[in-house]
RNA sequence: GGAGGGGUAGCGAAGUCUGGCUAAACGCGGCGGACUGUAAAUCCGCUCCUUCGGGUUCGGUGGUUCGAAUCCACUCCCCUCCA
């Protein structure tokens, strides 16, 4: 299948400059596609990743994929999403930043070196602002900047000239990727298009109103509750594994709703459309399965955090469900119980009771732990404790490293013995 | 400064006139359990502490009384209206 038609069966073209002219392009040759991002953190969350799975797709259909990392843009701030104007970063967190990011896309685009890395720091920085307003200012008229959405919604509120700016920046970029690293298409998020036009029309007047330059956004991800894609309990889901670790990423996808899980299968994952269909028949016929969430869950995690990360994960959801987690390695039980609630604990045995309440803080009085332990509520190390005369010894499992505790069905706690 | 209303458990809210039967109704939230698809809904139990003898609570302090969330005095805070 054309790369644009399976785009477009995934859902996952919102507009393009000229469908006809793109299509032509595309079938034609090997073309130079690039997406942009700005270092404003230093890890992508899965809503950054949107735009970066089409371009993979590009990468994957024989494409040449340009990632552009924002030194230069990201030291400005783009007011597409705002509702008021950035703070600015420092250009030590800037370059932090951007440093990180590098690292991120090169996990996920390989070192074949079939995609190019570059950062707009490089060229915008070396511009003078009399340069600036010569050669590119002049070529941008203010009635059409201020129509551009981005713009008109902040008006309002107000908007530096600063932030005004960026989309001429943007501009300058798509113009020098086309002039000396042959991009001849821009991709990004819906609220990019303004940007991302800005840069065509200078790319026209520049370079003739013949220049073969396109530009594509993808549609805003929404869940099918209307609320924004993207956030798990814990806020934002990272690739970073140090923010959101690959067992919690595996969480997240595991848990999509049946309404979503067909749309987030085309999205982030390069899974064709018979096996798509097939999981989609699954998803009406045995939703209860999950299977469709669970393969959803094994792809993305894979991509993002690669085959041993899904296998790690899949063993620790399975004994964190099941209870039985004696058999859990230590490094696993690091990563399962990163986000949960955690405290440290001598290796000295205690009555059970003492030290639920006292020692780890995990009951808040003796009444409520005898409550639990009567009801069967409480396990430690996976086995059941109904006892309240039960005495822990805190270091008899995992190398004396931890102690989990798991209370009612699914809250677990975890000690670490010092 | 004057007139009124109010401060009760995590929150909301009864109880105050008619003192004891009130560790304090009820709702929400929270926590357990059943059911289930690691969903939604529903249902059941628990929800001040305790060495299970009892102990400490109703803005604060002091009083009346055998006994006070409830009556009295003073005091602090909040709300409404008047100036």
């Amino acid at each position: 299948m054309n790369i644009l038609d399976d785009l477009k069966w995934r859902g996952a073209i919102n507009q393009e400059t000229d469908h006809d002219g793109l299509y032509d392009l595309v079938n034609k040759k090997s073309v130079g596609l690039y997406v942009g991002i700005d270092p404003t953190g230093d890890s992508m969350h899965i809503g950054h990743l949107i735009p970066f799975m089409i371009l993979k797709r590009f990468q994957l259909a024989g494409h040449h994929p340009v990632i552009l990392i924002g030194g230069g843009t990201g030291s400005i701030g783009d007011p597409s999403g705002k509702k008021s104007e950035r703070v600015l970063q420092t250009m030590d967190q800037v370059h932090h930043n951007q440093e990180a990011l590098t690292h991120q896309m090169e996990k996920l685009f390989g070192q074949d070196g079939s995609f190019e890395i570059v950062n707009n720091y490089d060229w915008l920085s070396k511009m003078s602002l009399l340069d600036f307003l010569r050669d590119y200012g002049k070529l941008f008229n203010i009635n059409t900047m201020i129509r551009k959405e981005i713009i008109a919604s902040r008006l309002e509120a107000g908007i530096s000239f600063t932030e005004f700016t960026y989309q001429i920046l943007q501009g300058v970029d798509f113009l020098h990727l086309f002039r000396y690293n042959d991009v001849q298409v821009q991709l990004g998020g819906a609220d990019q298009w303004g940007n991302i036009t800005s840069g065509i029309d200078l790319i026209h007047k520049v370079e003739g109103s013949d220049a073969q330059a396109y530009g594509m956004t993808i549609p805003l991800l929404l869940k099918a509750d209307g609320t924004k894609f993207g956030k798990s309990e814990g806020g934002n889901v990272w690739l970073d594994p140090e923010k959101t670790t690959p067992y919690e990423f595996y969480q997240f996808w595991l848990n999509q709703d049946d309404r979503d899980v067909v749309k987030y299968l085309k999205y982030f994952t390069f899974l064709d459309k018979t096996e798509i269909d097939d999981l989609e028949k699954k998803v009406q016929t045995h939703p209860e399965k999950r299977e469709a969430q669970r393969r959803l869950a094994q792809e993305v995690t894979k991509f993002v955090h690669g085959p041993k990360a899904v296998e790690s994960a899949e063993r620790i959801s399975k004994a964190l469900f099941s209870g039985e987690v004696a058999d859990l390695t230590t490094t696993e039980i690091e990563q399962g119980f990163k986000n949960m609630p955690t405290v440290n604990v001598s290796s000295e045995p205690l009555n059970i009771v003492q030290w639920l309440v006292d020692a780890t803080k995990i009951e808040s009085s003796r009444r409520q732990a005898r409550e639990d332990i009567n009801n069967g509520a409480i396990r430690i190390n996976g086995a059941k404790i109904q006892d309240t005369d039960f005495e822990i010894n805190p270091s008899d499992k995992f190398d004396g490293k931890f102690v989990i505790v798991r209370r009612g069905k699914k809250r677990y706690f975890l000690a670490r013995v010092k």
